[in-house]
DNA sequence: CATGAATGAGCTTTCATTCAT
DNA sequence: CATGAATGAAAGCTCATTCAT
């Protein structure tokens, strides 16, 4: 895979990087062949990243605009409350395993593993995790607020799935679209469960059965 | 920390590896400021250990160990099938904190980057995710092999949380305790969907509600 | 001894790397101490070399460019087809005391030893057996062909005593010189032995004295 | 290769340690695998020789002895002069073959590069050197006083021709038979060429031919 | 914008050797 | 006679990074 000639090298370092990201991990991933498999020398990335870690950084903020493109494209047209958490809950996961490369890099990496890691970044995420808030408040009729504890449990329930398959943790003799198809409809009856009680017995979340 | 001059080196260097594993990674565990944090010299560790992935690998056999005592102890006298589920979960969510050293070792490390790993290790894994599977059993009516895939979605989910915790991906501002109560119970509201229908709809493991 | 600042970096670990390789031998030649002995770092070795057994194939390659210079060079005036294989033994002994640094490195070192050797380059040694053959054939009027067994043998003479000298195992109480001339001499009787029979005994090459 | 339980261990390691030395040289013999191929730990050699350089030592020494067995035995009966000579060169050339373990720390090792080696032991080898001044002695009616350079010439070009084969560097398509047949032969030859001339031409020793 | 040369710190692993038992 | 535990030194090699050009 040679550099595009007249390209964008900084575009070209940033795909390698994370495509090698994926079977190398960030430890593993060293300068000099990633720079050998793009064409330039091991200088020229510094050329078009502060070092190591910015060239990481860069790829995370990268995959968090990807993800909040997905997730809104995925639920902006969608008016059913229910099919508009199904529907997000879908694109996350298709995200995941799509975009695995980036996915690793933006949530199963430890920050205090990457030094000099500018925390802002991380703020990025909670706007992902605000259209699920969203997506609750419309399928609830709870305000977005208290809705940020079940916008958490779901978001994580997605990523344990997207972090197993990408360890490569699950049984593979599993039928992965039906493990997707079931991981979709379990969140999204978990989410109705926050359904606001017009009368009835009160939600599991706000009062276990007794 | 001085080397306990009487005790037993191997354990000490387990120990030291347990807890330079969670905040430096794998590769970026290294032998020589292990064996100095431990008192003794990197070639000791050779001593005890074939290499340094023997050393990780002994961790993990230890982890899916104290794993599965942990969670046998927690059901193994629970009679009431739902209690036995919430059991369950909420051992491993505590495994999951308490011991999360162990934790991202057994769980958050990629098979592929850790060279030589002995697949034969993983099965022990299986172990853990067969004791949910029964508990599912004892709840649903259903066999266990039927209850592979809810079992793993109900894994997974935990996982997830747990993951996020640790990599601190989780806003600090949200009661830790509220969400692992809130975590437990949204599991066994998930478990309990997959009961064997009496006379009535079919659980959403077989079809999506309409 | 330090670094030439303004001169050819690859020359100079060379030359340093050729001497220790005399002193030390192949196993114990180390690249830190080579390193400091040319006035540079260990990793600036990596720069030209792509490891140690490269640094010591391209001595090798260095070495066998030589000798052929010098064989060349040696007889390549020479009429005489005796006075043509005299100049070349001697020119061979010569190098081999001479250069012994080169020697040792060309024909003392086991293949085997030396991981990852290209095969291709010990082709370059039979081209200096072939100038002996050539010789030989001048003198007893034999082909090339059937000369690779008596020029092996002469050439096997020669290394001898090479090998001796270089590995101090050669009484010292004889004279260097006299040693070497009768060397010659002998050399160049042994491959008059080999002269096609006009008419009279059969060569001793191809059937031994009855 | 089991030790043998109730047997010597020092002659175990000394066996183990010359057939190792010739896979791996001698400064890549090391002395743990060493240890474990004949069953004992590494500390054990170190009770039966002082160090790594004792056990090399103790080989050379038993070599240079069963050269010497060999020399004498197959020359011994030999009444015929030039039958003597070409039995001592065939043996040695067989022993060379044969015990090439042997032979090459014997002969092929640098004496500097073997420290603490006591140069005494190499006087050894100068018995095995009189046997062919004896038998030149025989051969050619001169004494084994002035014998001394031509017996050097003539072990030098079996040497030569050994120390090659162990190295690998002879064209593996001659004959290796002829080309042993023929070494002896021509051995033979030089060594009558330094017969006394009872009237005729000098030999080549003291005068080259005109 | 890009490079080649260079560096110092670091890695995992193996070595011969010692010592208390 | 033999061991297991331990060590300090050293090995080859790779790393992210810098600097003059």
């Amino acid at each position: 895979m040679p550099r595009p000639s007249n390209g964008d090298l900084r575009r070209a370092i940033l795909d390698a990087a994370r495509s090698a990201l994926l079977e190398k991990g960030y430890t593993q991933l060293s300068l000099r062949p990633l720079a050998r498999s793009v064409g330039c020398t091991a200088t020229s990335i510094y050329l078009h990243f502060p070092n190591k870690d910015g060239l990481i950084h860069a790829l995370i903020d990268e995959g968090m605009d990807l993800l909040h493109e997905r997730l809104e494209a995925a639920s902006s047209g969608v008016g059913d409350p229910e099919a508009r958490v199904r529907a997000l809950t879908r694109a996350y996961l298709d995200f995941g395993i799509e975009q695995s490369e980036y996915y690793e890099i933006m949530f199963m990496l430890h920050p205090e593993r990457m030094e000099r890691y500018p925390a802002e970044k991380y703020r990025k995420a909670r706007r992902n995790l605000d259209l699920f808030a969203e997506a609750l408040a419309g399928l609830t009729g709870r305000s977005v607020a208290e809705l940020q504890l079940p916008a958490t449990i779901i978001w994580s329930s997605l990523h344990g799935l997207v972090a197993l398959l990408i360890a490569r943790r699950i049984d593979i003799r599993l039928n992965r679209d039906a493990l997707l198809d079931e991981a979709v409809e379990q969140a999204v009856r978990l989410a109705a469960g926050w359904r606001k009680p017009a009368a009835g017995p009160p939600p599991a979340a706000t009062r276990p059965a007794p």
